[in-house]
DNA sequence: GTGAAAGCGCTAACAG
DNA sequence: CTGTTAGCGCTTTCAC
């Protein structure tokens, strides 16, 4: 026999459609009897229940967005694009995903902005923003006024219940490390670290992760401190130019921020007797021309694509009241050399057939 | 107003539902004018239809099974825990996934067993076995009695339509050279390449990859000619102890096929002067083991679970007559180092909250 | 060629 | 506390 129905849980279990529905749903109101009669009736018939059709009948639509801040270079241009191919790809399961480049740099500009969402706009937000206090506090607010929400890339999960969706930034730093540490057996040194600002949580977490490995397993080479660009191009040219002078030992460099455009470029004017091994984070145009080009030994990167499609189930997991399957759910620190990129990058070729199939 | 349906695609073009459906999925028996006026009502209402009900409405269950190799050691195991997981996780979409060791090494084995296989049976196939002209042959006949088939990780797209779930073995290749010669910059020398059997042709995509960036950007070091194990215990001591004897340059190995265990325990009783830089394919617990405890270098790897659910997904779309989405199923070649293993590994943490949602 | 009506598995008012 | 009934959006006979 094909499975079983809750239908065919009625008949075994003696009672009506409702009621199997209600012992479903763990609703109130049935005798503790008939609720173990249904749940007996469950195990015997190994009853598994239809989710399209629990929804269907439910007539129940996901409303979820992103919210991204409002300024951004290539890597936030990838995770967009991905949000809206999954937004397409999610819409017919009746998941509609909206994407809106609203957050800007002062956390209470974002918290006045989240204290603006109820259940009636959305059921459920994806959020990349730093963290901050008044970020912690109006998604704790928003998930008490019953709207799901997940942080994107940053965040500090379980704290206050909410999930973080990313790469765990100690690990991808410690990884970056051991990269540049392997690289430069030959030629141990200093090496440079930069980021945009060291104010943000997972940019301190990504130089914990990198120092912890640096120190211990490559005692011949030095981290110096990292320097900050601010996004500012005369900035970062003075500060790069400066620090190479003065030492001279530089033989890596660390770019620890996601947006990797800036510092690559200024660095790549600086004069430089030795080649320096130079690693950086997430794939973005750029850094795969530079990475294909040998002026960038490896990329950090997570994969947007995964990242989005995650958030997305996790947020509608979570609004049915579902755990997340945590195991799918994990982003990969990837590690991209120019070797494999994959097809996106420069192939022709799908490993799809073209054609239609059986 | 939320999202049109098909009744309200009758309602706009007005004619029925059953017309209407009949447009939607291309059957024939539709005057090409109405054909046209329901076109206009779905571009110009909007109209993304509902697959869970549309599966709902078919009942359409989806039989799909594995196919893998009766014999096998640890990656064999990992991949067949992802499918039973994954089969949990599908039950409730309607697809059945099945789970069947039963492919011996002869190709007419596996020839004759796909050809008992009908539409009776099962709606699609996704075979593990390694490429012979009888399984191409016997694969084609497959389509063409209306199975859906899926070769994993081993195959040739396109060739005859049929899809390839797994990475580029030539990329893969590629890769580990890149983290060989990198790693080696040190100590450039001979390089040892050891695989089950050099008969298979991933092996051989492997190991042309690996050559081409050798030779290409490495001109420093040699890879030695492929040494093959044949999964035998005594013959790989040998071979291995006469190897390192004749070549006291060696100072790398590559190991390439896809169950490590055997020639890289062997290898580690080896004696070596110098330390070897060593890589291997697939995560397993024993090449996880030995990455984490410094006798593996780096490990070349494909996420088992987004193999198995790609399969799935593609199997599924070619069933429905689909095209895959191929963006999303193009699985990745993974590097991973002690440090970018992540949570199934030794930490405890999940970055998900533990606690119910919204 | 086209339409009417029943039903897929489940939910959600209502009655009782 | 429990059952009846009418759908959710789409497919599928079977008539016309």
């Amino acid at each position: 026999m094909l499975r079983p129905t809750t239908k065919d849980l009625a008949k075994a279990a003696g009672v009506s459609l409702a009621t199997v529905d209600r012992v479903l749903n763990g609703r109130p109101g049935v005798r503790e009897e008939t609720v173990t009669a249904v749940n007996t009736a469950i195990t015997r018939l190994g009853f598994v229940r239809n989710l399209s059709a629990a929804n269907l009948a439910r007539s129940r639509v996901y409303r979820l967005a992103f919210l991204l801040p409002a300024e951004g270079d290539q890597f936030l241009a990838t995770v967009e694009n991905h949000i809206v191919e999954a937004a397409k790809s999610f819409e017919t399961e009746g998941i509609q995903v909206s994407l809106r480049r609203v957050l800007g740099k002062d956390p209470h500009q974002i918290a006045t902005l989240l204290a603006t969402i109820t259940p009636d706009d959305l059921d459920g937000v994806s959020i990349l923003a730093p963290e901050s206090p008044q970020l912690r506090d109006a998604t704790a607010r928003l998930r008490e006024r019953g709207v799901a929400v997940v942080r994107l890339l940053a965040g500090v999960a379980q704290a206050d219940g909410t999930d973080v969706v990313g790469i765990d930034n100690r690990a991808a730093g410690a990884t970056a490390a051991r990269l540049i540490g392997r690289f430069c057996a030959a030629s141990p040194g200093q090496i440079l670290v930069i980021a945009d600002t060291m104010n943000a949580r997972d940019s301190v977490e990504r130089r914990q992760g990198f120092d912890r490995v640096i120190t211990h397993d490559f005692p011949g080479m030095v981290a110096l401190p990292s320097l900050e660009t601010h996004g500012d191009p005369e900035r970062t040219r003075a500060i790069l130019s400066n620090s190479l002078a003065n030492h001279p030992g530089i033989t890596a460099a660390y770019v620890l921020s996601a947006e990797a455009r800036l510092p690559l470029e200024v660095l790549a004017q600086m004069p430089g007797p030795v080649r320096r091994v130079t690693i950086a984070h997430e794939r973005t145009a750029f850094t795969e021309r530079l990475l294909l080009g040998g002026g960038l030994d490896a990329v950090i990167a997570q994969n947007a694509g995964h990242l989005v499609r995650s958030a997305i189930r996790v947020l509608r997991a979570r609004c049915d009241g579902r755990a997340p399957i945590a195991s799918q759910e994990e982003i990969r620190i990837e590690i991209l050399l120019p070797d494999n990129l994959g097809n996106a990058a420069h192939q022709g070729g799908l490993r799809l057939a073209s054609s239609g199939g059986a």
